[in-house]
DNA sequence: GCGCTTATGTTAATTTTTACGCATGGTGCT
DNA sequence: AGCACCATGCGTAAAAATTAACATAAGCGC
C-alpha cells in the first residue's frame, strides 16, 4: 500500500499507474463521482477497483470527497495551479536540462502545438510584462 | 508483465511506477549505464532490481541498449523531443484545458519559474517569428 | 413496511511489479 | 591456465497493486 514517507501530500512523484491516472482525470475535470472517474480511465478498470484506489488516494492525503445526496464527490487536495506548477517542474527537470525557457520555446514550436495569432500577441504581452516586472 | 497493445513503443502511458522513473533518468541523461541509472532512482533499488526492469523496459520496446566495452549502455528508443512533446501535451490536457497558451503563461510567471531578462526576450523573438509563420 | 436499486465498505484472491540471490561468461592479470 | 573481477541473465520470492466477491446502508416507489 505504501504510505509517503512525509505525510503532507505531494504531488506527483510515487503514484502508482493508476493513482496517477485518477489524479490526471480528478486534475482535468476539477471534481468526479467514482463513475466519472471510472469513465475517464483508460483500460475499462473495475468500478470496484477505482473506489478502491480512491480510497488509498484518500488515505495518503492526495485526494477528498464530499457527500452528495448519495454519492461521493472527490477533488484533489493540492490545487490544481500547485499541481500543474510541479507537474511543469518535472518536466523541465526531465526534458529541457532545467530550462524553463526551452520549455517555453518548444510550446511555441508550430509544429508540435497550436497557437493562434491572438494568443500569441497576448503571449507577447505577458513577456513584456514580465519583463517590466523585474525591473 | 503486460505487454502494450500496439507493438510500437508509446511515450508515457502505462508504466509503472519504477519503470516511469527510470525513463525519466534516461531522458534526463540522454543515456546511461545500468550503475548510473540506479544512482538516479528514489528510494536505492537494488543494482539487480534496475536490470531486471531494464530489461522489461527493453522488451516492450522503450528502451535499447549498445554494448560498449565492457557493459551496456541504454538509451530510450523514442527521441528526447517526441517525449517531451507528448509529455506537454498531457499537461496541457490535464491542467489546462486543452490550452497550450494557458500552459505557457503558466510558465511565465515570474513567481513560479525563473526566467531571465535575456531569456524573456529571446521567447519574445520566438513569438514574432512564431507569428510572422501564421500568415 | 418491503423490495429494488445504487453506492459504499471490507476482505480475500489474483495479477503485476519489484527485488534479490545465484549462475554464467567475458576480460585482464599473474 | 588459473584466478579475481565485473556485468549480465534468469528463476524465484516478496511486495504492491488491482480485481473480484460479498456485505451493509440509504433512498425511492408500490
Amino acid at each position: 500500500m505504501r504510505i509517503p514517507r512525509k505525510t503532507a501530500a505531494r504531488t506527483d512523484p510515487d503514484l502508482s499507474r493508476r493513482e496517477r491516472q485518477i489524479m490526471d482525470v480528478l486534475f482535468a475535470r476539477g471534481r468526479a463521482t467514482g463513475q466519472e472517474i471510472q469513465e475517464g480511465l483508460p483500460d475499462n478498470p473495475n468500478y470496484s477497483s477505482v473506489r478502491t484506489i480512491l480510497r488509498v488516494l484518500e488515505r495518503k492525503g492526495y485526494v477528498r470527497h464530499v457527500e452528495e445526496g448519495l454519492k461521493y464527490v472527490y477533488q484533489p487536495t493540492v490545487p490544481r495551479e500547485a499541481a500543474s506548477r510541479s507537474a511543469l517542474q518535472r518536466i523541465i527537470r526531465t526534458f529541457f536540462d532545467g530550462s524553463a525557457k526551452e520549455a517555453v520555446a518548444a510550446l511555441l514550436d508550430p509544429a508540435a502545438f497550436h497557437l493562434s495569432e491572438k494568443e500569441l500577441s497576448e503571449l507577447a504581452r505577458v513577456i513584456d510584462r514580465a519583463k517590466k516586472e523585474r525591473k
